[in-house]
RNA sequence: GGGCCGUUAGCUCAGUCGGUAGAGCACCGGACUUUUAAUCCGGGUGUCCUGGGUUCGAUUCCCAGACGGCUCACCA
């Protein structure tokens, strides 16, 4: 038989390897047999793992004397001629299987013989422990539950080019354990902070991701079109604004786990949408969320990696609290080598700027001057946990102005391993407060700042009828997740991350 | 978006100082009833990312482009 003749190969798949031609003509054959490729279901009893828990005891050679049922993928093949040993996994293990004359009989032999590596089949048969301490099953039935028509990666090296990897992440889930491994702390990670803010009585809302005015943070937008409504849309940056009108509606303990969307550039730390967690806690202050977060965190930690020291990237990563407390003006002076304070004047800033390199532009006041000295010069050198307390007015435009210090707000950041994890702060309530702050982020707006604030009429209209005294954070997902799996890009503690289109 | 680097078989990679390329796994044929990266014998299956240029001849050199990685900028 002309196994490659193109007579046989579907138009679709003219292009295709012979490796992909031939397991169709494979296909075929057996559709011709009578045997159904594509299966509508399969029930069985077992899954691999529950069947190595319940026989982990079994002696090497011995016989449970069960009749398991299972299905799964085939990930390996060892022929002997007449009996041939196979991998089977399924959604939670491995378990191998041994297919032989004496059980199957020569035409189911055959016929297993003949299945490739990739497809899914359903199998039963009595489980025992190989001599050489195997846990087997002995298929005495199989059926072909799903044709896999194209070949996996190799078993031994996988596949490592990182773009196939993301871009084809079903190879990727199939052939390297990391990647599921990620997707669970990831899981955990999220479960364990929702428990831990359900159990203190925080309401989950679910708020709009499309936005008539993107706010809550500075960054450029996705934007998008309604047809009906004939309007501009926005995905949404943040969901603060609105998380912070269900506080005023009455809602003293809400939280968002969700999707932002922000239009800047893709990094190792920056996917197009990310992850974030904002909770709004009515009537307490940012010192009383320091204390919380680091309550949660450690919580969350523990519950998902078993302890609070690890190592990311190399480097010994230690989250037992308390963390280090320290303000944004303090650090920045140490690092400069003479203090800075509300007072500095901006040409002096400016000078520092010009000595260390940083650039600046037009327009900045002292507060957005002395925040990106700060983030250029000091934060990627805090690699152990450190609340960096009360940020410049001048960059942080919902924030409440510190109770000691005008030129301040009531506002931290946690920083680990370099990057920003939270953000928080007591959250400014006082309406004709906002709508100033509004105005200043206005006229930055008119100064060339195109991700400045835009006033929100309705956000103000809702503080004017009164917030209660609010604490608000929000807390980046995947970069927490990143350490824990102490992942190097973020692209690995996200399913799908966003690449190019294919060519 | 800028800079640097990369793209060779299904996968992981080598290689060609310019004469259309080769290993392992996978795959195909054969042997084998206890292997588990099975083993043994035989077989290399390819648009060397794409398009131009130089050249008798380009996978190799040059230019442009696509995609990816790192990095800088923006941002979290």
């Amino acid at each position: 038989m002309d196994r490659l003749g193109e007579g046989n190969v579907p138009p679709a798949f003219r292009e295709e390897s012979d490796l992909v031609k031939r397991r169709l003509e494979k296909l075929e054959e057996w559709k011709a047999r009578g045997i159904e490729p594509y299966a509508i279901k399969y029930p069985h009893e077992d899954t691999t793992t529950r069947i190595r828990q319940r026989f982990h005891e079994l002696g090497n050679g011995e016989e449970s004397g069960y009749r398991a049922s299972l299905a799964g993928r085939l990930m390996a093949l060892r022929r002997h001629g007449k009996a041939c040993f196979a991998d089977l996994e399924d959604g939670w293990g491995r378990l191998q299987l041994l297919a032989a004359v004496d059980s199957l009989g020569e035409e189911g032999y055959t016929l297993f013989q003949e299945l490739d590596i990739g497809d899914w089949i359903g199998v039963e048969g009595q489980v025992f422990r190989s001599r050489r301490g195997e846990l087997t099953l002995r298929v005495s039935r199989f059926q072909l539950l799903s044709k896999s028509l194209r070949p996996l990666p190799e078993k031994w090296h996988g596949l490592k080019d990182v773009e196939l990897r993301y871009r084809q992440r079903y190879l990727d889930l199939m052939v390297n354990p990391e990647v599921k491994r990620n997707l669970l702390v990831r899981v955990r990670t999220i479960g364990e902070l929702r428990r831990f803010l359900d159990e203190r009585d925080f309401i989950e809302v679910e708020t709009p991701m499309l936005q008539p005015i993107p706010g809550g943070a500075t960054a450029r937008p996705f934007v998008t079109y309604h047809q009906a409504l004939g309007e501009d849309l926005y995905l949404r940056i943040a969901p603060e604004l609105y998380l912070k009108r269900c506080v005023v509606g009455g809602l003293e303990r809400v939280y968002e786990i969700n999707r932002n969307f922000r239009n800047e550039g893709i990094s190792y730390k920056h996917n197009p949408e990310f992850t974030m967690l904002e909770f709004y806690w009515a009537f307490v202050d940012y010192l009383e969320l320091a204390d919380f977060l680091e309550e949660m965190l450690t919580q969350v930690v523990k519950a998902v990696k078993g302890e609070l020291r690890f190592t990311y990237q190399g480097q010994e990563l230690d989250l037992t609290p308390p963390w280090r407390r320290v303000t944004m003006l303090e650090a920045l002076g140490e690092v400069l080598g003479r203090p800075v304070s509300s007072s500095t004047p901006v040409e002096e800033l400016r000078e520092l700027s010009a000595r260390r390199e940083v650039p600046l532009e037009e327009g900045w006041g002292a507060g957005k001057i002395m925040t990106e000295l700060f983030e250029k010069l000091v934060e990627p050198e805090l690699w152990s946990p450190t609340l960096v307390m009360d940020y410049p007015r001048e960059v942080s435009p919902l924030a409440r102005v510190h109770r000691s210090d005008p030129f301040l707000t009531e506002r931290f950041e946690l920083i680990v391993a370099g990057r920003e994890i939270a953000n928080a702060f007591s959250e400014l309530i006082d309406p004709l407060d906002q709508r100033r702050r509004f105005e200043e982020q206005a006229s930055q707006r008119e100064r060339g700042d195109d991700e400045a604030h835009l006033v929100d009429h309705d956000f103000l209209r809702a503080l004017e009828y009164g917030m209660p005294p609010t604490g608000g954070l929000g807390l980046g997902v995947d970069r927490l997740v990143m350490l824990l799996t102490d992942a190097h890009s973020i692209r690995e503690v996200i399913l799908f991350p966003h690449l190019r289109s294919e060519a």
